[in-house]
DNA sequence: AGTTTCGGCGCC
DNA sequence: AAAGGGCGCCGAAACT
């Protein structure tokens, strides 16, 4: 039997506990145990332990190793229902929760945390603010009944579980690392960027290439100024209004060939150099700071060390133990596969309840044959492009696949109108400031911008104080993207329970691709794995759906051989 | 001098 | 060819 129980850790390292009922209230008494891990390792009965943060509980279990079936972080439950409930921004700490549910004035949520290099979890800093069990038990009471009160409260349910989950998993992938060979790093860094000079000036090869741009401009240009290069373009007498590559690129000069491969080292150098690697990599592991839902679309990010965007000339360092292997898998066409699970529109779902190709279908049925132009109309509805061929490629598209267009423009209006706008789970776009906002816009009165959520979680960047057009691409970008998302973290929920019963590790996840680290032995069973956990998760996702979301698998000794 | 914003580019 | 979604990171520039 499923049992479930409520967890607070007290100051002293100790923890209040006790067993909860079906209808998530107190089913036994507060218990009172001297140490927080000791009082977890004990019940392995418990499928479910309730806090209030995973990232001030779980570090700490995972340094005396403890893993956990599951949880639910109320906390974090609490952000989602808010958006849900049209709330957005209001502050999500359990403290907050109960003041409001108690009718007492709701305290602001605390600052977060700075990201630190190379730093854990922070395991003696607890964040936020604690609250007594039972006080926590009356929250986490309430939100069931407001999961209830959801458009589709079992959907509710499964985000908030399927993000706690991947709170776990973000957690156990801090504590394990990426493995990473700092060797093999400065290999790669040595043959991009040459030697290093003493001073920690620029490497030999950035140097060189400085000095081409220069020669070629006839004198000394910087290439990392952008408004030194404007100046040297106009004075060689071609205007340029930024330096951005593709801006460049087609100019006929003979410094643009140096400058393109001298912003492209740069970004390696002062991105992922030997600063980075000094910084991030310890006894042959990165270790980020990945934060499940850490926007607004439930994409996660990362703190600290870019670990969303490593270059992949740099994943080269990415490389298994001795006897290990990396099982990379990559989900196919994503976004497009998705649209056609939440659209349900028949001929989208038909083209991707085959694993071939989704793009190629799509453009035998509706481009001729052009897979690139398939791809720029599919990839364009999702984001919202609103000029050149894409336009024409859109209509061909709303031709062949009337209601997945229609469910992104639809979308897209909503959020132009400032209308909610959810996820198939249930995660909802934060809205526009207001219906005056617009008003303001159509009679020329610059807007303000809005004010930031006070509980530190991400806003779209300056999105209430955006046009309503581009509100209106975020809200059609965030149902697809913000459904992914949510299918991602049943994914990843699925293929942990798989990995539990291994010695291998999930170590990695970007957006659409997860890294398994795991002995040679086991490659295979990872494989397979990866595969049943999609399946499961489209079911319990989508519900019933003739959507497959095939991924390409590689088992490899280093990330950088996987494609 | 310290903090915030900007420009550019890495990833999906 | 180029415009449209989401992020993080860095140094420089622009601010206080």
């Amino acid at each position: 039997m499923a049992e479930r129980w409520a967890l607070a850790p007290a100051e002293d390292g100790g923890a209040e506990l006790a067993p909860l009922g079906p209808d998530g209230l107190l089913a036994g008494p507060v218990l009172r145990e001297a140490d927080l891990a000791s009082a977890v390792r004990g019940r392995p009965e418990v499928s479910r332990w309730v806090w209030r943060s995973t990232a001030e509980v779980y570090p700490r279990l995972l340094a005396t190793g403890v893993r956990v079936e599951r949880c639910y972080d109320v906390e974090d439950a609490e952000t989602l229902l808010l958006g849900h409930e049209g709330r957005y921004g209001e502050p999500h700490s359990a403290a907050a929760s109960l003041a409001r549910l108690r009718g007492g004035p709701v305290p602001p949520d605390p600052p977060q945390r700075p990201a630190a290099p190379g730093a854990q979890s922070p395991l003696f800093e607890p964040e936020g603010v604690r609250l007594p069990l039972t006080d926590l038990v009356e929250v986490y009471t309430e939100q069931q009944r407001r999961h209830d009160r959801a458009g589709h409260p079992e959907r509710m349910r499964l985000l908030t579980a399927a993000e706690s989950a991947g709170m776990l998993v973000a957690a156990e992938m801090n504590r394990v690392g990426l493995p990473w060979s700092a060797e093999v790093h400065r290999e790669v860094l040595h043959g991009l960027l040459g030697e290093r000079y003493a001073g920690g000036g620029e490497p030999r090869r950035l140097a060189e290439l400085a000095d081409e741009v220069s020669a070629a401009f006839g004198r000394r240009v910087r290439p990392d100024l952008p408004a030194d290069v404007v100046k040297a373009f106009a004075q060689a007498g071609i205007r340029i209004t930024s330096t951005r590559r593709w801006e460049i690129e087609s100019i006929d000069h003979p410094a643009v060939k140096p400058l393109i491969e001298y912003k492209k080292l740069y970004r390696v150098w002062v991105a992922h150099g030997w600063s980075w690697l000094q910084d991030w990599v310890r006894d042959g592991r990165f270790r980020p700071e990945f934060l499940a839902g850490g926007t607004v679309t439930g994409r996660w990010v990362t703190n600290g060390g870019g670990a969303l965007q490593i270059p992949k000339v740099i994943r080269r360092a990415v490389v298994a133990d001795p006897g290990w292997r990396l099982v990379v898998a990559d989900a196919d066409q994503m976004e497009p596969r998705v649209l056609a699970a939440i659209s349900r529109d028949p001929g989208l779902m038909e083209v991707a309840g085959r694993e071939t190709d989704l793009y190629q279908s799509v453009s035998d049925r509706a481009f001729s044959g052009d897979r690139d132009q398939a791809k720029l109309a599919v990839l364009g509805a999702v984001y919202g492009q609103t000029s050149g061929d894409g336009l024409k490629n859109l209509a061909a598209l709303r031709r062949r696949f009337p209601r997945a267009v229609a469910y992104v423009d639809d979308a897209a209006r909503a959020g132009e109108e400032g209308r909610l706008v959810r996820t198939w789970l249930g995660r909802t776009c934060p809205p526009a400031a207001g219906a005056t906002q617009d008003a303001a816009e159509e009679a020329g009165i610059p807007v303000g911008e809005d004010e930031a959520g006070t509980d530190g979680r991400p806003w779209a960047p300056g999105y209430a104080s955006t046009s309503s057009r581009a509100r209106g691409r975020f809200a059609r970008n965030f149902v697809v993207q913000g459904s992914a998302a949510d299918w991602t973290l049943l994914l990843l929920a699925a293929l942990r329970r798989t990995c539990a019963d291994m010695a291998a590790e999930l170590v990695f996840f970007q957006h659409d691709e997860v890294i398994v680290h795991c002995p040679e032995e086991e490659a295979d069973t990872v494989v397979a794995a990866i595969r049943e956990a999609a399946e499961l998760a489209a079911r319990l996702t989508f519900g019933e759906t003739p959507v497959r979301f095939p991924f390409t698998t590689a088992v490899v000794e280093c990330y950088a051989d996987a494609k």
